[in-house]
DNA sequence: AGCAAGTGGGAATGCGCTTTCCAACTAATC
DNA sequence: GATTAGTTGGAAAGCGCATTCCCACTTGCT
């Protein structure tokens, strides 16, 4: 009833075991010919499939790749496990694959599953939290991949880096410009907008939606614009929405036309939800801009100005530099760069 | 430098790793409380995982999940892969994550991959392909998966059963009712729409498209309506607007207002987009309605008449099914099912 | 007091594979 | 033809854990 294993397929063969599996997995010495020939019509008779947990377990590496996201049904984590899944392929492993609900806890918690794997590598790609109250669960975050990278595994992190988690060997995080990128969207918004700018952000203290709100105010002061109103909500298109409805009440009786920076772009989406449930519409009444350039929302009208992050490849990229076992201080192959997309949404009215 | 084992725990301990193993890792047997807490103590102060993989090899249980998908990215396989994982968690189990090019030939060597991690179940989540240059590679993945059930692993299917892969313990096929739904959709649609209807498919031989087309004519017939033109694509937002494309043309010149249906909601999507380029718009210029009810997509307008599919509710359901060890006769908990859901896309001009 | 039943811990075996280390051979060299 | 180097297959020792026995012991009963 069991698969077979490799010592029946050795007797088959009337072969040692070393032998066998010299022949079948990948090994330095390769037995003669006539043998080998043997060894694999006795393997594809008794339909062997080598036990992958056992050879992790003699030659200690799995072939796999952990992967943590917040939601893996949001196109942001999508797009960002696809480049993972293609990197894992070009690696020759498999991903295991952790959603979380976004919380340091949840993240702990995979991060110890992976590392009872024993995985290669643990990707995280969700952003950091520096919330108070997330302090605790951030240090166990922390404890819990340092005992991991101690241990010989590697890490690769999206964005910014772990929270209490000094230097370690194996450790890598692949830096996102959000800062730079909002801050060069807001430049180019403050030179075409005339209006008030108000921000839709995330969660106050979660590391993404606040690098971008720092990046877009700073574009903003440096264009000579005051600073200005943060609003904050889920990270998501139902924050967006909450906090379109918000908007929209104000939106009736101020007689100028702001421009809404959203976090992201589902929240952007959300927004226009809202404010057209209120009988408002984009560009006319608020212009608006998000962030990601979610391939899904390209067809979305209006079309969302927006910045665009190579997400495949921030994911392909940081995976692989997880993997690679070059010395920490040597540069990452090629920094990601985002673009400052302009498009309909924040045209003038 | 390597993790440190149950052995070196028990040592610290001074006890068997015996009496370490059934303290540490949940055993019928629960020794002394003394004991109990001097081991848990020990594998504290050295930060003691335990190796899945040996865990694994040992009892024969790997606790993990395979599942496999065209693409992790396309929001469809991201809303199932979200309920596959929700369930996975449910049974304290992680997933493994797969995409293939969609050819049962990726599908093959993806199964083939889970088989020899021992995975406890494999989930299928992409569509089975008819076509015959696939009847070959068909014919493998069916003996792949034929062999890892017939040696305990467990398959779960969404939608249509593998070709060629006879009843066998532990395999089970979540039915979707694709045409059922689309025949539905027809109804409904023939009952508002008097022009003639288009239907704008995935690749002949896609089970899943070609189930929907199937569906969808055979409720044109019920209502009197001759069988219409179909158009093959491929099954995504970049089929849907090469057809959209193709279609645009002739809208031009032809009087009537035509109802186009597409396989699902990304190629209805790739329609709306191609049209526009060509100065047509949905529901003016011609109706349109997808299959799917992508969350994603419905901020999007105009509002896509669709057919919703409680996709993560699928997702949870394979996995479960498959998980489970009742006897294969006994139905499925509760059938899936989906709403015809008719909106501004597929209004009166 | 004497026995059975029950309890808590340890020794040992095995899960399926990789990988030294060895022994036996073959081929090459002087 | 003897010595050395080079090859090739096998024996055996793990990899880290679960688990089956088995033994020593305590308890409850007659």
């Amino acid at each position: 009833m069991a698969a077979s294993t490799l010592a029946e397929v050795a007797k088959l063969a009337g072969v040692s075991p070393a032998t066998a599996s010299r022949v079948l997995n990948g090994s330095a010495r390769t037995p003669g010919a006539g043998i080998a020939e043997r060894v694999r019509q006795a393997a594809e008779s008794l339909g062997y499939v080598a036990n992958a947990q056992a050879q992790a377990l003699a030659k200690s590496s799995t072939g796999l790749i952990g992967l943590i996201v917040h939601d893996i049904a949001d196109p942001y984590f999508s797009a960002l496990a696809q480049g993972v899944q293609v990197a894992a392929r070009q690696e020759r492993r498999m991903v295991l694959l952790a959603t979380t609900d976004g919380t340091p806890a949840g993240e702990k918690e995979a991060a110890a599953a992976f590392a009872a794997r024993r995985a290669d590598a643990i990707v995280i790609a969700g952003s950091r939290s520096t919330r108070a109250e997330d302090s605790a669960a951030n240090g166990e975050l922390a404890a819990e991949l340092e005992r991991y990278c101690r241990n010989g595994g590697r890490l690769g992190v999206v964005g910014q880096g772990i929270i209490g988690l000094p230097e370690t060997a194996g450790y890598r995080t692949l830096p996102v410009p959000n800062e730079d990128l909002a801050c060069g969207l807001a430049a180019e918004l403050a030179a075409t907008h005339e209006g008030p700018f108000v921000i839709v952000a995330g969660p106050d203290g979660l590391a993404t939606s606040d690098e971008r709100v720092r990046g877009f105010q700073r574009g903003l002061a440096e264009a000579g614009r005051e600073s200005t109103e943060v609003l904050h909500t889920a990270f998501s298109r139902n924050g967006g929405f909450d906090a379109g409805t918000q908007l929209a009440g104000r939106l009736a009786d101020r007689a100028t036309r702001p421009c809404i920076f959203a976090g992201n772009d589902v929240m952007a989406i959300g927004i226009v939800a809202a404010l057209r449930e209120h009988g408002l519409s984009v560009p006319e009444d608020a212009a608006l801009a998000g962030f990601d350039d979610i391939e899904w929302l390209r067809d979305f009208r209006p079309e969302l100005s927006t910045v665009g992050l190579p997400l495949e490849e921030i994911g392909r990229q940081v995976t692989l530099g997880a993997l690679a076992d070059r010395p920490a201080e040597e540069p990452a192959a090629t920094d990601i760069t985002g673009t400052v997309r302009l498009r309909r949404s924040t045209e003038g009215a």
